[in-house]
DNA sequence: CGACTACTTGAAAAGAGTCAATTCACGTGG
DNA sequence: CCACGTGAATTGACTCTTTTCAAGTAGTCG
């Protein structure tokens, strides 16, 4: 399966410093594979912090398209709105479990749900750098250096729980696009597919060299 | 000049109700066209409210090219940062006046700065959709539309402050791309251009059309 | 009026998208 | 255990949009 983002829940799950302490959170809950975690237009609720697995926060266009937002994987935080409206759909792209993040008493939480939201803002900004400023190499190069990054097996081994549609939502190109630029990568010995969802970065420096 | 975004102080500013009420604020700091407000790579002092002008918020990348990340004009709040460094860079787009918040008692502000920074995150992920699902047409309609939306003479009438190259580096296009589209919009009749600064938009339904 | 910069326009080239056809991987049932 | 069916991924040929490179025009400020 895929190791590298745990599918079971870890002994310990590592979490940003002080949050989840504070908050009374439940047990986990499971979802399968696509299964839907929340809905454009639902009431918002409350956060949530990923046990395992792998979850896909993205929007609906008119005509169908989608554009994901963010993956989010074990320990990441997330459900942040502005209003009390939700304007993403999530859901799970492999099987996942979520803890559901009460805040008891929201006042005292505000410094640190601070951090988390900023942290967000952030990873949006590198999102938009990504697909504002690579061509359809640079992005790919970037997608695998980000979750290497993530998952670190010593930075060579990536497995990737999301389907080449994802990654193609993901990163604003077709799956076709995407599966091009993943032959040619394996073709100059960039990177090794042990299988479809499961590649090598043979070399790291190269795939940087390819990004903004 | 560009009446739309006031050049000069207004009587009151609107604020995000609560949020500058409790912030100690000084007095308006000008900059003229160009001026740099921070840099990559600086201490992160403190957050900044727009009196009048505009401001552009940008990274730079190794080979020189930029990716706006957002503009601020009047009443905006800008500077969030999720480090003590600054991961971007700010300047002037016209000639622009800036208050500095300095928070006086940093914890009770945490839940309105958060709110800030969500809007902050909901305006990235706009970004985000529109550089991302539209293309040259689409981005230079929704841009128009964000910036009629944001200078409300009934929607109609939309000044630029910002050149075409700034337009072209908040939009990931060229120059070229983006007077092009221009052109054919006014050759279709959907805008006109009072100057090349001063755009009427003559059917904003079909500007809504052309974005995804 | 002249020089500088901003903007516009044109022609050619490059990159990604579209449509269509295989190939591959995997789970199911014989 | 193997054949088959299904959905995922890859590959190919062609089209279309945008970029690139190269002039040219318009505005503006001294």
């Amino acid at each position: 399966m895929f190791d590298a983002f745990p599918v079971t829940a870890p002994k310990s799950i590592s979490v940003p410093a002080g949050v989840a302490d504070r908050m009374a959170y439940g047990p986990i809950t499971n979802f399968d594979a696509g299964a839907e975690i929340y809905a454009e237009g639902e009431r918002v609720g409350s956060l949530y912090q990923v046990a395992y697995g792998v979850v896909r926060v993205y929007r609906l266009l008119a005509d169908g398209r989608r554009q994901i937002c963010a993956f989010h994987a074990a320990s990441d935080i997330f459900g942040f709105e502005t209003g009390s409206e939700r304007h993403f759909f999530a859901d799970a792209v492999c099987i996942t479990g979520l803890r559901t993040l009460r805040s008891g008493s929201e006042a005292e939480l505000s410094r640190e749900l601070l951090k988390l939201a900023l942290q967000s803002l952030d990873r949006a900004h590198d999102h938009l750098l990504t697909i504002g400023r690579n061509d359809a190499m640079g992005r790919v190069a970037a997608f695998l250096l980000e979750m290497a990054d993530r998952q670190d097996h010593g930075g060579r081994s990536v497995s990737l729980p999301m389907s080449r549609l994802d990654i193609a939502d993901y990163l604003s190109l077709t799956i076709e696009t995407v599966s091009r630029v993943i032959t040619r990568l394996k073709e100059s010995g960039v990177i090794r597919l042990a299988s479809t969802r499961q590649i090598d970065i043979v070399r790291p420096d190269a795939l940087r060299a390819m990004t903004a």
